[in-house]
DNA sequence: AGCACGCCGACT
DNA sequence: GTCGGCGTGCTC
């Protein structure tokens, strides 16, 4: 361990990589990731501030070439150390690279150029610039010149059009400067967020389980998870300790599922905390989220709201992370390093000495058996604020309905019931627990369904009447003919949302319905619209997919009905029963939000699903028990641990060949299931094959993951590409 | 970013 | 020829 990669001062794009020191002997053993140093840079060895990337004992180039580390640096940027220390740990745990983990932890170093906006201001008149401009040309100087003549027209110009656009170098603008032509000023400008003119709220009234939960979070810093069924008023609890840890001058970072990231939620935060709380959502451009970064970093603002991401907004002393319905899938990125919010988040706390608060009516599994262990402190809200209990579900077997003759999508209590309310003017929601897909391509004499030729799915027909594929993007006109059989019966198998709303308004022509699912989403804020008008009472049915369940408050429901309840239950992985729960369980929560007694009506093939049961009374702690049996029966997460390999190539036997090459790494202590091609078995003309690596620890599993990596380091892959996911 | 190197037109 | 601006490329 005799060398340092370290990254000089993290700011331009051309010196944006590490480079090698030798570590001189008395800094040795002392110096580890995240660290800064002094080091000699440069022609002129002029010392520069650096962060220890990494620390290795072989040189990457000729050892001649290398400097030794000047000095460490203590009091330099600590935030950014800590987050360096933070990549180190993901680039550990995940397997990426560590300059991927760099990026997604240092989220916007691009556009420092906004960090000092420079400008080049011109000290002489127009007329004057002119006449230089004149001679510039006269002496064949086109840089000047280029610069001169923008001068003309501008008094003002942004330091990087000259720099870039222009394409005048720093000498240039140098020599200008010394023959006092122009001056060089620089100005930080940052833009605020809107942040809404409205009236500041003071806090609620505490309900006595809300009051014990924010004092037990308030006396120490620990990690909690917060189970609180929905409507129980979880929000409440947030502000409270959000308004304490400010009080104790530290800072929060607040996560929100991006789906649930609207501006109703955001409202609640801006009227407690003012100008003091911002937002960071994807709609932001690369700029402005940096001037959030900016402003979190000087101490502008206090609450940070964002999804995943918003993690990494660099505050000078964070004091507590919160990470709202935690349970979410979106919790986990789909970029490399393919981190778990929660896990980073810990670690983030951990390192900063934060408090981690994890909020949800549904918990993950693998929170709740942390908080079973002692890890996370329980806490429970599990009365509903508005004083009306959680709504009665009854489940439809709809076996016997197709028995009794009933083909249609609706069951005859779930008719009866949306009559009843339609009557009564009260609304009504059906949920689809299907991702709402416009139909694919069906032959119905033969069954061939038309797919990708690239990918292993199939193609899904747009209201265009254009066939696309999601993977690839592969797009054809569509289809008349079968190519196999060339039968014209060939149709869109809609199973979908479309296909519940023909029959609902077929059923009840009288009835005012929308529809939310991808297809009438596509533009932007359509989302909210349709929401909003259903809020509105502007309709009396929606029916939709999941993003219907999430979030929204619509106190004129009474009745949801979840349209095949166990669809979910099919998918081919060991969560699908945690799923199903959560997402009944969130539709059901949906109805009697308001003073009326809600109802939810529960149609399935598996009414004997304990998933399907426990939802629908609503029994967290019976699904967690039934479930986390079976997790430890089989080892999977959280009562062991499991990582997914993805190995894909072009070459159908090389992706397999080197699945099973890798298969052979593993150590006797992990169990390896596979190779088999992946459930999507080809995209883009790649073919996948999977590995799960199974164990009883993490550190076993990431031993053999250690293995695998070693290998692929050194054998001679062509095209093959290979991805770890821990599970 | 800053610095050196090498190119090319301008001028003694 | 030489002087000096200007673009280019490199920095462990």
């Amino acid at each position: 361990m005799n060398y340092a990669n370290v990254i000089i001062d993290i700011s331009h794009e051309k010196v944006d990589r590490t480079f090698q020191y030798i570590i001189p002997e008395e800094l040795k053993g002392s110096i580890k990731p995240g660290d800064c140093v002094n080091v000699p840079f440069g022609k002129g060895n002029s010392l520069r501030h650096s962060y220890v990337i990494s620390i290795s004992d072989k040189s990457e180039i000729e050892p001649e070439r290398l400097k030794y580390i000047d000095s460490l640096s203590d009091s330099f940027n600590r935030i950014q150390s800590d987050y360096i220390k933070l990549a180190s740990w993901m680039k550990d745990t995940y397997g990426s690279t560590m300059i991927a983990a760099l990026k997604t932890v240092l989220p916007v170093k691009k556009p420092v150029k906004l960090k000092e906006k420079k400008k080049i201001i011109r000290k002489l008149s127009s007329e004057e610039t002119a006449s230089l401009y004149s001679e510039a040309i006269r002496k064949k100087h086109p840089a000047k010149a280029r610069l001169l003549n923008e001068l003309v027209k501008e008094e003002v110009l942004p330091y990087e059009l000259v720099t870039g656009k222009l394409n005048v170098s720093s000498s240039t603008i140098n020599s200008l400067f010394k023959d006092g032509v122009i001056s060089i000023e620089s100005e930080s400008v940052y833009r605020n967020p809107v942040v809404p003119d409205t009236e500041r709220d003071k806090a609620k009234e505490l309900s006595d389980e809300q009051r014990y939960a924010c004092d037990t979070i308030n006396e120490k810093t620990g990690k909690y998870l917060l189970h609180g069924i929905t409507g129980s008023g979880k929000t409440e609890v947030y502000l409270n300790i959000i308004e304490k840890t400010i009080a104790r001058g530290q800072q929060c970072i607040m996560l929100i599922p991006e789906i649930a990231l609207t501006y109703q939620t955001l409202l609640r935060f801006y009227k407690r905390f003012g100008d003091r709380v911002s937002v960071m959502n994807s709609t932001l451009s690369a700029g402005e989220r940096y001037d959030q970064c900016l402003r979190a970093e000087k101490g502008d603002i206090d609450v940070i709201i964002g999804p995943r991401s918003a993690l990494f907004v660099p505050f000078p002393n964070l004091g507590m992370v919160i990470i709202d319905e935690e349970h979410e899938s979106t919790y986990i990125s789909e970029q490399n390093p393919r981190y778990h919010t929660k896990e980073t988040a810990e670690e983030l706390c951990r390192i900063k000495n934060a408090t981690l608060v994890l909020g949800s009516a549904t918990p993950s599994l693998e929170s709740y058996y942390g908080a079973k262990n002692g890890e996370y402190t329980l806490l429970r809200l599990t009365r509903r604020l508005t004083g009306g209990t959680l709504p009665d579900a009854e489940i439809v077997d709809m076996r016997n309905e197709l028995r009794n003759g009933n083909r249609s999508m609706l069951s005859r209590r779930l008719s009866e019931l949306i009559k009843d309310r339609l009557d009564k003017k009260e609304q009504i929601m059906l949920f689809l627990n299907k991702r709402g897909y416009s139909g694919f391509l069906n032959c119905r004499m033969c069954g061939h369904v038309i797919k990708c030729p690239h990918c292993d799915v199939s193609l899904s027909r747009h209201n265009d009447g254009r066939l696309k594929c999601h993977y690839c993007g592969y797009e054809t006109g569509d289809v008349k003919k079968c190519p196999k059989c060339g039968s014209e019966h060939i149709r869109a198998f809609r199973v979908g949302t479309q296909q519940v709303e023909e029959t609902v308004k077929k059923m009840f022509p009288q009835a005012y319905v929308l529809r939310m699912d991808a297809d009438t989403t596509q533009e932007k804020d359509s989302y909210e619209k349709i929401l909003s008008a259903f809020a509105d009472n502007e309709a009396d049915i929606l029916i939709g997919t999941q993003m219907i369940v999430k979030g929204h408050d619509f106190p004129n429901v009474t009745l949801v009905g979840a349209l095949a309840a166990d669809l979910s239950l099919n998918d081919s992985d060991f969560r699908t029963g945690e799923k199903t729960f959560q997402l009944l369980a969130q539709a059901i929560g949906r109805a009697g939000r308001g003073e009326k007694t809600g109802l939810a009506i529960i149609q399935t093939y598996r009414p004997d699903h304990y998933s399907i049961i426990d939802a629908a009374t609503q029994d967290y702690e019976a699904f967690f028990e039934e479930e986390i049996s079976y997790r430890r029966l089989c080892s999977y997460p959280p009562a062991g641990c499991m990582v997914h390999v993805l190995v894909t190539s072009d070459d159908e036997r090389r992706a397999l060949g080197l699945a099973t090459a890798l298969k052979k790494r593993a150590d006797k202590d992990v169990a390896i299931i596979g190779p088999a091609p992946d459930v999507i078995s080809k995209v883009s003309d790649r073919f996948r094959y999977g590995i799960y690596i199974k164990g009883r620890s993490k550190e076993s599993v990431a031993a053999t993951r250690l293995k695998m990596e070693e290998f692929l380091d050194m054998a001679p892959l062509i095209n093959e590409n290979v991805t770890f996911d821990v599970l």
